[in-house]
DNA sequence: GTCTATAATAGGATAGAC
DNA sequence: GTCTATCCTATTATAGAC
């Protein structure tokens, strides 16, 4: 790889704390100059169309990230629990066990909806459908798989919120926890 | 009532609706003045801290709000089903069956999470502690009723999220018809 | 209490040297 | 590709008249 491409996939990383802490519209050319360390101008080189194209970037990272370590991992072999556990561990390394903010909650707030609104329902489809693949593949009937699957999202997005509000991570794990339950049980 | 305390309500509803929509970072004092009629400088003499004095108003009429029409509610006579079915009812009148976003999610992002982060907590605490009292009184086990009651908040802002980032309002009502069941059962 | 006018600054973005 | 210096605008905030 060349050393321009890790560099650009370095600054991304750094662009996407930014926007993880502080949102779209909180987050200044001046915090992702610094974080990244480069000049404002070397960002624009980067990004010609400044903070937009840098939101962009990394949600663009944050859908190839959800796609190669949490959603593909679904479809692999091996059997459907073991498989939906090992994504979870994913997501709770990502997310520091819920000490983290959630990515795409913070980006699509403000300026930075309108940016990101295609892409963002783009992710939520991709990872619903996965785990509503996986619950059917586990012998859970259709419809109520795709249901199970859109509740194990929001289950997840909500004790993010929840553990950020109250401080607290606990409530992320323990929804990570007892997903598995929800979303492929048989009754 | 005095006429300017009702304006003042007045104005406090109409930065509300500004900083659901647009975030902390993202309500400009262009915007509040136009949303509630008044000038800067008008909004300053109601407000003298600026921004950060409108965001913490607002937050304390959700709050009120919160504990009034959600909270207090729970705790009235009648069965705990029913009263619960009130407070689910109200909730989804006031996000418009889920089309519009969660207030204290887009205020807590950026700038605004130093200012509320306290009071949020509250929040929170008080009304996990409500749907934990009234799940024991259904007969639901203490420990069981309080995680209970964390997941069947969890679900309602994940599924505000889910709602938003899709544009869809399905999950929020669909989350909304099956806490009931989640939080009263008895196995 | 509300307005017009204005300060003071921070933010996004660009020019041009190296 | 990166930097320094700069521009322009929007933003927060204040002064002072009415």
């Amino acid at each position: 790889m060349p050393a321009s491409l890790r560099s650009r996939e370095e600054a991304v990383a750094h662009l996407l704390a930014v926007f993880q802490a502080h949102g779209y519209d909180g987050a200044s050319l001046a915090q992702l100059s610094k974080a990244t360390g480069l000049g404002k101008s070397s960002l624009y080189h980067h990004f010609p169309g400044g903070k937009a194209d840098m939101a962009r970037a990394v949600l663009a990272r944050v859908n190839r990230w959800m796609v190669e370590t949490a959603i593909e991992p679904l479809k692999g072999p091996g059997k459907p629990a073991r498989r939906l556990a090992r994504m979870l561990e994913t997501l709770d390394a990502f997310y520091a066990g819920g000490r983290k903010c959630c990515v795409l909650g913070n980006l699509v707030v403000g300026g930075g909806r309108a940016l990101v609104q295609a892409e963002l329902k783009a992710v939520f489809d991709l990872w619903i459908g996965a785990l509503a693949d996986l619950a059917a593949e586990a012998g859970v009937p259709r419809a109520q798989a795709r249901e199970r699957a859109e509740d194990a999202v929001a289950m997840i997005e909500g004790a993010l919120i929840l553990a950020g509000g109250r401080g607290d991570p606990a409530p992320f794990r323990r929804a990570l926890r007892r997903i598995p339950e929800h979303l492929l049980a048989r009754d």
